[in-house]
DNA sequence: ACTGAAGTTTCATTATGCGAAACTCAGTTT
DNA sequence: AAACTGAGTTTCGCATAATGAAACTTCAGT
């Protein structure tokens, strides 16, 4: 998890990664305990970020947190880089029809990035979820997504993991995971049975561009605790139509051509 | 809205804010044509932007577009640094009570962002909204804040205005706002008729510190185009109530103090 | 084969970022 | 009240790392 950061603006975003990290606001003394950074170095770097935004200093404690450009940068990412806006009408028609809670995923540097999520039952579920990262062995989106990876992506991701047991189920080695995996590929879906959270089950499906690239995946999970694995594994055609909704949908967006008007 | 950009980060940041402002991916081209910098330092800067996961490079076109390391990192600002976690709850409850739908914001740069939203009627409103800006002088949320501003911090505020006129009703200059915000000041909340857009009212108040700082804002607006200033407005002092119980809560999450376990 | 526009690389110049060390300023300790 | 501490901030000579004009490479269109 920590890289080495080239150059100015990588240490500059390292730095923002660190304080992001904390989770909550951060004096300079603790940033110079966790940062291999110089003092010096360390604290110009800081008020950069300050001056730019992207970090917020109190007043009076002189704590640092992020800034809310990154709010507002982050909802033109979530806009023009995810596949969130073009999958919403699917997830909210599937969310309906099944009752169940729908997540939409995407791959980030080895992580599962969560970046939408739809429920039937509970209509306060959202933007906590969106942004939220799990690790791609143990989760039903993320094995999904990792089973249909060109080989070399899929080493190249395999070799991010650290494998740690969360749950008596979790597929905590690569081997196994492997395993599971050709599993995957032969069924079309993968089923996460509490491997990262007890209590949580899912059953999940990549979702494919037309050439067979990695998009995201979708996965369905049951609202109580008490969800079949079957419940859900009846949904998964209906999952898989969706997914496959998406995939279209997202292709014909692939590339809206030029144009500059200025809307803001 | 052009700033500066001090040293090789300010620039990468103000880079970034500009492909963020396209709001489709874009090529180099479009870039260099609207960035003064360069075209090799624009170059190399997009480069580092690519490799440090800021912007990703489609493939195939050369596009550029934000990366998901924005929404990542956006999450973990959403979380430490507005008031939307602590402020859910009572957003919450305040919504179910009214059927109205709530909004919460904060100041940005002269800009209002919103932070949160709960709707009652629509469960399906969510991360659209978090992280989306309007003007100040044109929202019952920013006109409340502005209203309850230090005065240097309103001229400062003031100056970054450009006051366009949306709709028939807006308050086109800093003469008729300053006015407006005498008048909020008195009365103690900001109304909207439709100074931004069309259809849309709101009532909303500020959410102020035991010291009197601005923290941000809540309003509330009704689900319909047709629901009476009137409705809202009876509807203020329990929005007032909501704001206090926010900025009390806040009080206490102030500084989380020191601990630094490290769970994500 | 020629032209032009988009994208990429080179390289000498120097501005920029670097970081050890020194300094300030509280709050504690002797 | 002098000496000690630890957080935060500033200095300054040095060298790295960013700069940008210009040259080069594609590639599409003719």
């Amino acid at each position: 998890m920590a890289e080495i950061g080239t150059g100015t603006v990588g240490k500059a975003l390292d730095v923002l990664d660190l304080i992001a990290a904390q989770g909550h606001p951060v004096r300079f003394a603790e940033l110079q305990r966790l940062s291999p950074l110089p003092k010096a170095t360390l604290y110009r770097l800081v008020q950069t970020l300050v001056i730019n935004g992207m970090v917020t200093q109190d007043e009076e404690s002189g704590a640092y947190a992020l800034g809310m450009r990154l709010v507002r940068l982050a909802h033109a990412a979530w806009r023009q880089a995810s596949l969130a806006p073009v999958a919403r009408p699917f997830l909210d028609t599937l969310s309906q029809e099944s009752g169940l809670t729908v997540h939409l995923a995407q791959m980030d540097y080895g992580h599962v990035l969560y970046v939408d999520r739809r429920d039937a039952q509970d209509p306060n579920a959202m933007f906590t979820d969106a942004g939220k990262v799990a690790p791609a062995y143990c989760t039903g989106v993320g094995k999904a997504m990792l089973a249909y990876l060109e080989p070399e992506e899929l080493d190249q991701v395999l070799g991010m993991q650290s494998f740690h047991r969360f749950t008596p189920t979790t597929l905590a080695s690569e081997t196994v995971l492997r395993q599971s995996l050709d599993r995957i590929r032969e069924r079309g879906f993968a089923i996460d049975r509490e491997e990262y959270q007890t209590g949580v089950t899912c059953a999940a499906v990549p979702i494919l561009s037309a050439e067979g690239r990695v998009l995201g995946a979708v996965s369905i999970s049951g609202a109580g605790s008490g969800t079949e694995t079957r419940t859900l594994e009846a949904w998964v055609p209906r999952l898989r139509i969706c997914a496959e909704d998406i995939a279209m949908e997202a292709s014909h967006w692939a590339f809206p051509a030029e144009q500059s008007a200025g809307n803001v």
